[in-house]
DNA sequence: GACAGTGAGACGTTATTTGTCTTATTGTCT
DNA sequence: AGACAATAAGACAAATAACGTCTCACTGTC
């Protein structure tokens, strides 16, 4: 699993081009272009084309997501912290994402299906398979499952339709929020504090 | 010569569209929709399509960009002030026009073209239409042509590659060129101050 | 009810994009 | 030097998208 470099090159290619015109105008051209790559050579790396490496492109943004996301979740104090920096920063994380809210302003619908129908199964396995370490010293595995899909989908449905409630960006209200509607659902099952 | 207002959209939708995924990637459909209209009707309005549709869209813009211009040389205290604030005002234009700084980005290939030599005439023609009469009672009419063709070369030509001497959209530095480098080829032809 | 203007969309024609393949070139390794 | 793998360049047919023209039905206005 090294990274090719210029499979690399490629996969930002698609990204940067992909914010600069959205999805429906990308022509493979343009991505192998911005590359400084041959079609051949695109399509050997991505047999496919469109399809194949802009999914490829997805499951990359995804990993990096939750690469960047654990990386801010090293000192949690305790279970209830661990819980309320991971909502925060992931929020920030989908606020600050350029590409994402160029994507969304542009093509709604194919962004909308990849963040709910078509794509949250992928993200809630991403997400399992990132943070259900986190939290296996609090509970035990089949809750720690539990809880990774409940908080994705909390927070994805936070990001796309902002509540005049709660601001899950926010670590007062996020922590608030936690501590009532989250942890009583798992207090009996915790492990340790 | 109503501006009809059906017409007016469908500029605006090109220029909007332009403006989103630059004049390559730009369709017929895309202005439509973006405009409200049919595409029938976009084709009854500019018979030949696209061509006649972005040269109709730059006639406007530039007829807009010299009444705008015009109206900020309205209380000019001499030439020399009249000529300063022109100069001013039209770099103060070019460099804040979102739509145009963003297509030399992406196609700096054709708009340069028309900055320069297909367009740069039908510049000529418009400014000289538009401020040959304000330079009226100072010049005779052949050297107010001259010096209009002349101050359009210069700005577009110090906004299409800024100098480290002279910054034409600043008032003390564009006053000392004009008097410089503009005024004393002019000065024999004056009529008044 | 005639009328001009419009939206929807079918249509054949071009242009563009796609995906595959071949060839020549480049740099690497022995 | 010569074999080798990887690539850029670009030819090619097939698929797709965009173009420009047309017809027709609909909507207001006189």
């Amino acid at each position: 699993m090294i990274p090719d470099p210029a499979e690399q090159r490629v996969l930002d290619a698609a990204k940067s081009c992909c914010a600069r015109w959205g999805l429906a105008k990308v022509t493979i051209e343009d991505i192998c272009n911005e590359a400084g790559v041959s079609r051949a050579t695109l399509y050997r790396m991505f047999p496919g084309g469109k399809d194949v490496l802009f999914e490829a492109l997805r499951v990359r943004d995804i990993e990096d997501f939750f690469t960047r996301l654990s990386a801010h979740l090293d000192g949690a104090a305790d279970f209830e912290d661990l819980l309320v920096r991971c909502v925060v920063q992931a929020m920030a994380e989908l606020r600050g994402d350029q590409h994402l809210s160029m994507m969304l302003a542009s093509e709604p619908g194919d962004i909308l299906g990849e963040l709910t129908v078509d794509g949250l199964p992928r993200i809630i396995r991403v997400a399992t398979a990132f943070l259900v370490p986190l939290v296996d010293g609090y509970l035990p595995r089949r809750e720690g499952d539990r809880l990774v899909e409940l908080l994705a989908r909390l927070v994805i449905s936070y990001f796309l339709a902002p509540s005049e409630q709660v601001d899950l960006g926010d670590t007062e209200s996020a922590r608030t929020f936690i501590r009532t509607f989250v942890l009583p659902a798992f207090q009996p099952s915790l492990t340790r504090s």
